[in-house]
DNA sequence: GTCTATAAATGGATAGAC
DNA sequence: GTCTATCCATTTATAGAC
């Protein structure tokens, strides 16, 4: 793998640990054994390296979905899986979701990064929209008026679950998506 | 109002704007027109002047329940003044709510501050379980087996919605909530 | 309680040699 | 592509005079 590929794959571990602001490119270089110089060489500005951090999590979500479109075998064991990946790569290893750590530091973004960010969330939330339509289709969840509002109500509450389960532990994660399940399924 | 108030205060403001790691103590002098070292002589670490900010926070919470607890006509409008309260504060002037604002430097929180967190959201919890327990008794909410699990629900899809209301705008935050409602409600 | 002065570290960024 | 060297601003923190 080559340094440029090396700096993105490195950047969005520390992302999802410490969020956008909570690494520099001193970080960076030193777990590369290379100098900061070196990486502005690669991506000049930092935003230049969130730019190219939103297009990785864009083929992280990609990957995701269609690994859990193959593979889910009804609506539910779909969002099944997206939670249980989600607990792995968060909770697991003490890592928030990508869009997470983007949002930690929403203050300090360029407005590209904003849009892309705005891009990222309606991906996540077309996937997950679409899903739900299903449910409902197939009578597995009750039908509801907005699957859109209940596709950001499931986002929310699995983020935020994760996000403050990182204090409180993961049953919390766990009672909160059971919650949520008893309340949508037929 | 004496320095060591001015301080708090106007650290809450920030806090709630920016996060934690977000103001710096030149931040809080010029604004006061006095220099670093005063504020320092206030609070000598940062992480003094959180744990301050922990107990602002919390008497923060506490009456803004109080006036809830005071003024809801049911159990449902307790939690919509919770809400409207929520979009207010948040939406409504651009900032975080004090707990979200320290969850987004949690890394970088001492010990002690992170036990202080996890105080409040346990006390927040408990307020909102509380008015779950209470909509049930009355008929009001569906009844549920784990009522901890609902109230986590809504708070994490609330703040959710707020966080990302920030890049999507205010009516993703309605639709959420309307759609809470509408799966709670009998 | 407030000030001046200062320290040591870090963060983002650039110029120019190899 | 990588390095050395450097710049400038910022952040947390301390010592000591008034």
């Amino acid at each position: 793998m080559n340094t440029k590929q090396q700096i993105v794959e490195l950047s969005a571990d520390m992302l999802r640990s410490s969020g956008f602001g909570g690494f520099s490119y001193l970080d960076i270089s030193r777990k590369l054994g290379i100098t900061k110089a070196s990486v502005h060489h690669h991506y000049p500005k930092k935003q230049d390296l969130g730019l190219a951090l939103c297009e990785w999590a864009h083929e992280w979500l990609q990957q995701g979905f269609e690994h859990f479109d193959e593979h889910g075998t009804s609506s539910w064991n779909k969002l099944e899986r997206y939670l249980r990946a989600a607990l792995k790569h968060s909770l697991g290893d003490q890592k928030m979701c990508p869009i997470s750590a983007f949002y930690n530091d929403l203050a300090k973004l360029s407005q590209p990064m904003k849009e892309a960010l705005i891009a990222l969330d309606d991906y996540e939330l077309d996937w997950i929209e679409k899903v739900m339509l299903q449910g409902m289709e197939s009578g597995d969840f009750h039908r509801q008026e907005d699957p859109r509002a209940l596709a950001a109500l499931f986002i929310f509450s699995c983020k935020g679950a994760l996000y403050y389960g990182r204090l409180h532990g993961k049953d919390l994660f766990h009672q909160t998506m059971k919650q949520f399940e008893h309340l949508i399924k037929t």
